[in-house]
DNA sequence: AAAGATTGACCGGTCAATCTTC
DNA sequence: GAAGATTGACCGGTCAATCTTT
């Protein structure tokens, strides 16, 4: 009962590990192959799904991004040429931002390699058993966080 | 076996989802009660675990960092007086790092704090079978990243 | 030449403060 | 006053280039 509370930590170190790992392996490969960070292809991915334009305040939200943090990865993906800024005619306080024509291009493009990796990454290892456990356990944890308010 | 892909997605996206707010979670839980960062805490606890000193490489690789992040890492916090860079005196090459009184007295402090905020987090909401299955799980990944050189 | 470490330029992100509009 | 968005100061991190020592 005293000695056996590790476990919990050796997971938390495995899930951070783990991340990390991944991470690192999907950013390398959208940047080799793409030229594209993995923040921005989010971002290209959201507005894509949305038609093509959304508003800040709902990107920030579906992206789990401060304001702020938006604010300066959309400033440098309109430099890029990925995305503009568009102002909302119902409100002025409020703005939109949409995909360009490279910005879709590039999307479009990216999208079936980024696929095709988490396929390798996950697929090739795990079995439909892994994924269901792996999904079940992770929700357990998010319905943890939501619930409580430490 | 087309629609059916969309599982590896959903599950890589689960997986980074819940690492951002468990990760978010745990760096506001030690910044709000001890003043610290995550990153900072790991590696005070790495130097811990060690005796108290470490080589500057072998510090990176245990906490998987690029020997230039540890490096703007440790000008931080040797500012705040929580560790100091000694040379290594058989290799000129080389350094340490090492805990200071202040460094080792705030691990002290917020080790158990940690502890049990991870114990909160997954053991509030995670029987012994589920924490199995997520670190066969995620075993599995890492597994699979080490093997392949894609 | 290779290894250990640092520096400069950059990306991505937070928080607190601010500005404008509602 | 509250909501949407931005800015400034900062943290943490990568990569490429560099310096020193081996």
């Amino acid at each position: 009962m005293h000695e056996d509370d590790d476990h919990w930590m050796s997971a938390w170190l495995l899930l951070l590990r783990t991340h990390t790992r991944l991470w690192e392996r999907v950013e390398s490969h959208m940047r080799r192959e793409h030229g594209i960070t993995v923040a921005r292809f989010d971002v290209l991915t959201q507005l894509n799904m949305a038609g093509g334009r959304l508003g800040l305040s709902d990107l920030a939200a579906s992206l789990l991004l401060s304001p702020s943090g938006l604010s300066k990865l959309l400033d440098r993906m309109d430099a890029s040429g990925l995305i503009v800024r568009e102002p909302d005619p119902d409100d002025a306080r409020a703005s939109f931002a949409r995909l360009t024509a490279k910005g879709r291009r590039l999307v479009t493009r990216a999208r079936t390699s980024h696929h095709d990796l988490v396929r390798h990454l996950f697929g090739d290892v795990l079995n439909e058993h892994d994924v269901a456990d792996l999904a079940r356990v992770l929700s357990k944890i998010q319905a943890g966080l939501n619930t409580d308010a430490t």
